[in-house]
DNA sequence: CACCGTTGCGGTCATACTGTTCACGATGCG
DNA sequence: CGCATCGTGAACAGTATGACCGCAACGGTG
């Protein structure tokens, strides 16, 4: 469906850049690239262009350092012609203030340069969820409906390793879980590779809250229902 | 420490409501009210008054209603004026639009009416979080920095669940019923879901109680009338 | 129209099996 | 040898299930 693609501006001044960027968005499903721009006024003009023919840009990847505009300018600005476009904000710099502006111009996600191909694809999806809570109009009934789209944008996927696991038994168990196609219990973990429920329970445990596999309860035998977890792709 | 105080300006043009949430603010370590604006304008140069001053408002409580401008407008307003102030949205109004928006002009969080003070104290105290993480210069080094802090500001925990209702379980029943426009029968949820009558109607039986869903009783076959529910938004 | 057998869901338990927690033992590292 | 890290067994808590009984509407029957 081209209806529900998301139309993507580059902002980026580097060209290598961009037609990485561009590159990586083309192995993405649901999104197109819309148009690049390699400076802050350029981008505004595509901006309001698109706006104005009925094809409305939906996202801009916006690196924050640009000849002409810093991109938390372009992003203001963006916001003063009444823009509701959303704003992933791409830099090397770590500066405190940075962030803290872009928060306030609204920028969705922030992702710091370098960054490989699964980060980024991570952060798109995450604001393809977002976008996909928001897209069905009676979605949103509660409180709770609104805390959930926004927690498929500010959830990171990738939790640091905490303490308490090996990275020789997460690998074991990832490995394992890979492997079958189906659905397994942690008992089946612990049959299989020897280690305790506890233990193997911990590592699904936080595979699921990472969001690297699926978790969901399967019914059908007395007994409190067993947590059963499947890898996702 | 009074100097890592958060300044709070309360924006509703209703007393009562604007008292309520001083009153709330002032249940709160951490937060000072700063002053409150009943429109628009008010709020506008209130802001500009204070960031002069040398005393900025951190965060505004904005209600999305006002007699002068929508909240959008101000927020829109207040950005283009450069201010870097973070913004909590209260609204009654379930507006799809309205959140995109709000997504896109910054603001961190959005409360919907009536909410009780937990819910209030719970929005606010992840916004501290959220600005303790970013508060300390070092602490931004990597993507995960940033992901931590964006994190602070998702929903951590949901109210209270009675004992005996699993998450996963009475998400999914809460699920199921959402879909289906016509009233359906606890047998309808155990055929689907693949879960035992029991625990279908137990999780029901929550949501009528809870009100989230309506029950009536459906007559016309033999045997004891069953129970139909349907969600009611 | 009053009564009663039939029917099929409502409601309650004891039961079974897993999730969760806790403290301790094992292992590695300085 | 002391400390931090990790895995484990055991005890406790949580939660779905099957079985069972009772109830409420239906539909004959007199």
């Amino acid at each position: 469906m081209p209806d529900t693609d998301i139309r993507v501006l580059v902002v980026e001044d580097e060209a290598i850049a961009a037609e990485a960027h561009t590159a990586y968005l083309g192995r993405l499903t649901g999104f197109v690239h819309a148009g690049t721009a390699t400076d802050g006024h350029t981008a505004l003009r595509l901006l309001s262009a698109a706006a104005s023919l009925g094809q409305p840009i939906d996202l801009v990847l916006m690196d924050m350092t640009l000849p002409d505009l810093h991109g938390l300018d372009v992003s203001r600005r963006m916001r003063s012609a009444g823009l509701v476009t959303d704003i992933i904000a791409i830099t090397a710099v770590r500066d405190l203030q940075v962030v803290r502006g872009a928060v306030a111009a609204g920028i969705v996600q922030y992702l710091i340069k370098p960054f490989t191909y699964a980060t980024f694809a991570q952060k798109l999806a995450q604001y393809r969820d977002f976008r996909l809570q928001l897209g069905t109009p009676s979605a949103l009934t509660s409180q709770t409906d609104v805390d959930q789209a926004f927690a498929s944008l500010r959830t990171p996927s990738e939790l640091p390793r905490p303490k308490g696991l090996a990275e020789g038994t997460l690998a074991a168990v990832v490995d394992f879980v890979k492997t079958r196609s189906r659905p397994i219990s942690s008992s089946e973990v612990m049959d299989e590779l020897g280690m305790s429920r506890v233990t193997a329970r911990r590592y699904l445990e936080y595979l699921a809250e990472s969001g690297s596999v699926l978790r969901s309860p399967r019914y059908g035998t007395p007994g409190r229902p067993e947590n059963e977890y499947s890898w996702r792709r």
